[in-house]
DNA sequence: AAGACGGGGTT
DNA sequence: AACCCAGTCTT
């Protein structure tokens, strides 16, 4: 594209968002805490699913003091349906780290923001564009899908070469004015008219800069994600109910994943488990599997589960009422005994 | 580079 | 079931 072009399709660009945007609740204000927090909740989320989580949250924690003063259960409650908890983990604890370092206020600063957890490229730029009109790209599903057709590009923008072509195009394309507008601009374009299957490109206002239209690509351009290679993992999960508790299993927890546990509202004996229980040792046997477990003390009991493969699990005594505050969402009656999530591929008991 | 995130919604 | 979604982090 010549530099012509590049404010043409600038101007164009910008008319067209003037025009057709639409209005989202996060478009109402410059306050980079409340762009923040959007961004955060639009990670791999639609728009649709986070209108009212976002208004919710704004509501119970309406700057960076109330949610940094928050307990992280009531972040989390308030996250519950939205998925990818982690991201409220971070969006809590990067919330305290401000009021720590910086007293409370979010600077025009990429090195600041660079350091939060939860804070990668993408929302660096998101935040600082929209609130400070700071010039810096931002890369995401819409505007990966724009700049690949708008420049004709054959690369894979998801990975290797294609990762760093596509932000360097993203930053190429950028204004010096309006940059948070533009940036808006490239997503609104990509959700609204340059869609991933059949694009409006009679609608679009940037047709004819458009390399990809030019040439009929759009439907080759980006090309397909690469399919994920499918692996079946072998799981298999416990529950034994006694004296009015439930036992849960999960997965080996490390930092990341930290304690994800699994509800399952039947006896052993329902779903064809063996179980014996003696003074110190309860051993339980489901088809291949067998459970030992140990019991170390009243409240808390942790089992070892013996597998054909090398991976174990664990568990923990939980109250009712420590089961219904704990903010996940687990579907009544369903377990996964094998379970694999790039297969999805599972069989319940 | 690959996979988890035990996500959620649409087609 | 496949595919998509305003990504980030760990390994």
């Amino acid at each position: 594209m010549t530099p012509e072009s590049h404010r043409a399709f600038r101007r164009k660009l910008l008319a067209w968002f003037d025009r057709a945007k639409r209005d989202l609740p996060w478009r109402t204000s410059r306050d980079p805490y409340r762009i923040w927090v959007s961004e955060v909740m639009l990670q791999q989320t639609t728009v649709a699913a986070v209108i009212p989580f976002y208004e919710r949250f704004l509501v119970s924690f309406p700057n960076v003091h109330a949610l940094a003063a928050a307990d992280e259960q009531a972040v989390l409650n308030l996250w519950q349906g939205l998925g990818y908890y982690r991201r409220a983990r971070h969006l809590h604890a990067a919330a305290k780290q401000l009021i720590h370092e910086q007293a409370g206020e979010l600077p025009n600063d990429p090195s600041v923001w660079a350091a939060l957890p939860g804070v990668g490229r993408y929302i660096l730029g998101a935040v600082l564009s929209q609130a400070f009109d700071r010039r810096l790209p931002i890369v995401e599903a819409n505007t990966l899908r724009v700049l690949s057709r708008l420049f004709g590009s054959r690369l894979d923008p998801r990975e290797g070469a294609g990762k760093v072509w596509v932000w360097e195009a993203a930053e190429t394309v950028l204004p010096h004015k309006r940059v948070g507008d533009f940036n808006q601009a490239m997503m609104e374009l990509g959700a609204l008219v340059c869609t991933p299957v059949a694009p409006n490109c009679e609608l679009c206002p940037v047709r004819r800069e458009c390399v990809a239209n030019q040439f009929g690509l759009q439907a080759e351009i980006p090309p397909p994600a690469k399919k994920k290679v499918l692996t079946t993992a072998q799981e298999t999960a416990l529950l034994i109910q006694r004296e009015g508790r439930v036992l849960l299993c999960q997965r080996p927890p490390t930092a990341e994943r930290g304690a994800m546990l699994w509800e399952f509202p039947a006896t052993a004996e329902s779903v064809g488990m063996t179980v014996e229980l003696g003074p110190e040792l309860l051993t339980v046997q489901h088809g291949v599997t067998r459970f030992r477990i140990v019991l170390e003390a009243s409240e808390a009991v942790w089992l070892r589960g013996e597998f054909a493969s090398d991976f174990y699990t664990a568990g923990v005594w939980l109250t009712a009422e420590e089961l219904a505050s704990y903010p996940m969402s687990i579907p009544q009656g369903k377990l996964r005994a094998e379970w694999s999530k790039t297969s999805r591929q599972g069989r319940l008991w």
